[in-house]
Parts: C-alpha cells; structure tokens; sequence
DNA sequence: ACATAATATTCAAAAAATCGAATATGTGAA
DNA sequence: TTCACATATTCGATTTTTTGAATATTATGT
C-alpha cells in the first residue's frame, strides 16, 4: 500500500486546491452555485483568468456547471472534499517539536510493545527480502 | 472575512503537499520519526532530491528534524493535520450532477426562508454599496 | 439571420517548480 | 586532524503554471 499512482493522484488534486483565486472560487461556491459574472464582482481578477481557473476545477472534477440560458451556473461536484478541506486548513494546530532523545524512547517504547510477534515480523522481513542499510542507534 | 491573506497562506501550505514525492514522506512520517537515508530506501528518489523536497515541506511548518549524532531524525510538526489531510484525500465521494431548474428551486427557497429579514438584507447592501451587475434569472 | 451578453480558448511571455549533478557542510570515530 | 557518512545547498536546464490580450464560441432576444 501507500500506492505511487494514488499519491500522484492525490497531489493532482491538491494542485487543484492549491491557488488562492481558486480557493476563493471554492469557498464562494460554498454558499451555492454562482455563474462567472458573479465571481468578477468578487474576486480581483479578469473575466479570462477566472474562466481559465475554473477550467482547471472543472479538470479536477471539482466544480462542474448547468446552463442556465445565457449563463453557467457553477456548482461543487464534491462539496463536502471541499467543506472538509476547507475547515481542515482553517484550523490551527500547536506546533510539536520533538528531541532526539524522547523520539528514541518512544522507539523503544514500539519495540516493547511488539515484542511478542518478533518472530512474525523478522519471517516477513526475510520472505520480502528487506535489507537494513541505514544505521540504528 | 473569505480574507485574500489567507487564502494565499492556504494556497502556499496546500502547495507543499502537492507534490507525490512529499506526500509519501508525509505518509511515511505518519508512521513515526524517519532519518532521510530511511526515506531513500523507500522514496524513488535521489538524496539530493529528497532533501530538497524536505526543505520544502519545513518551509511550509509542515516537518521538523531532531540531530540524532550524523542523522536527521525528521517528524512532523503538525501530525493531525497530516493525517487528516491524507484520510480526506483517501475517502470518495459520489460525484453530484444538478440542474439548472433544480439550481433554481433551491434559490427560491433560501429567497422564501429569509423572507421575514428581508428589511435587514436591504439596508446592509445598502450601506456596503452593493451593486448588481449580473443578470437574475 | 443578427446583435449582444456571457463565457471559453488560444497564444505568448513571465514566473515558479522540479530535478540531476556537483559540491558543500556538519558530526562522530579513529 | 583526518576520514567517512549523512545530509544540505547551489546551479543550470527543463517543465509546468500563471497571466493578459486577443479572439472565438454559444445562447438568447429581436
């Protein structure tokens, strides 16, 4: 697991997320559809350039529109990715720091506790033909 | 609020996750403290690339490092987030499809829900100079 | 059919991200 | 000190992203 294709999948997504007009797109979105001449009153950018960031929501399949007339009504393919995404970076988390110290005693402190299923986990590092390079002190 | 700040520090931290490279360290480091030669061991990348990518992730706050004698025992700062970020990413969500018509209705029913405070709505665009250049369909 | 408003696309330039290669730095051991 | 190992930084080349300007497309009303 932990795939290289989901992870490329993944940072495809988050790339998608990850400018401030598309995440002010986004987060307008929220509160309901909105054509595109509703995001030039708000957003500080140009009729072309908000079309070219939808574009690239629309790509990601996160954002998608009905016609309505003459307008595009936008609308979120994935509204709660996007709620939760949203909320997630608005929240703020104490920095940890950690020593070198306390991170070997907690190591230790794994290896105790799967002391008992040793013998599982060096058969499987033998079957799947791990090699230790890097130094463990 | 919906402030442009902070949607460009949003947009810069989300940058740092989206690449597939970091996101497998950041994965990794979910599991505990890893040193960089533990990474090239798993990552398809060279040293020289992964520490790069590792400046990039603790410009962004998002990792750390306690020396450990010749060894950087790299760790998160904000392990929550990480993992959050990453199960969010993980789950799938039904894609939605919505109609103009249904769009529509649906305007129409927020408009008759906040029909008693109409009066309060006015005046605030009022005050706010508020002014509508989109067509209301 | 035509004009118009709303939106999209194309193109070229500028800015930013990525990567490998080479080199530099720092730490502990001998 | 000197060496070796672990990791970081710099640099230049390549690729990707972003943007404005110009232009194209599409739906509607006349």
């Amino acid at each position: 697991m932990a795939d290289s294709r989901q992870q490329k999948a993944t940072a495809e997504l988050l790339k998608a997320f990850s400018h401030p007009t598309r995440l002010s797109i986004l987060q307008e979105l929220l509160a309901g559809p909105r054509c595109v001449t509703d995001m030039e009153e708000i957003l500080p950018a140009r009729q072309a350039n908000i079309s070219q960031h939808l574009a690239v929501l629309r790509h990601a399949r996160l954002v998608d529109y009905a016609q309505d007339g003459v307008l595009k009504c936008y609308y979120l393919c994935r509204p709660k990715l996007v709620k939760d995404l949203l909320t997630l970076m608005g929240r703020d988390e104490p920095m940890v720091i950690r020593t070198a110290k306390e991170i070997k005693a907690e190591k230790k402190r794994l290896a105790d506790m799967s002391e008992s299923s040793r013998s599982i986990e060096i058969s499987a590092a033998v079957t799947s033909g791990v090699k230790r390079r890097s130094r463990v002190r």
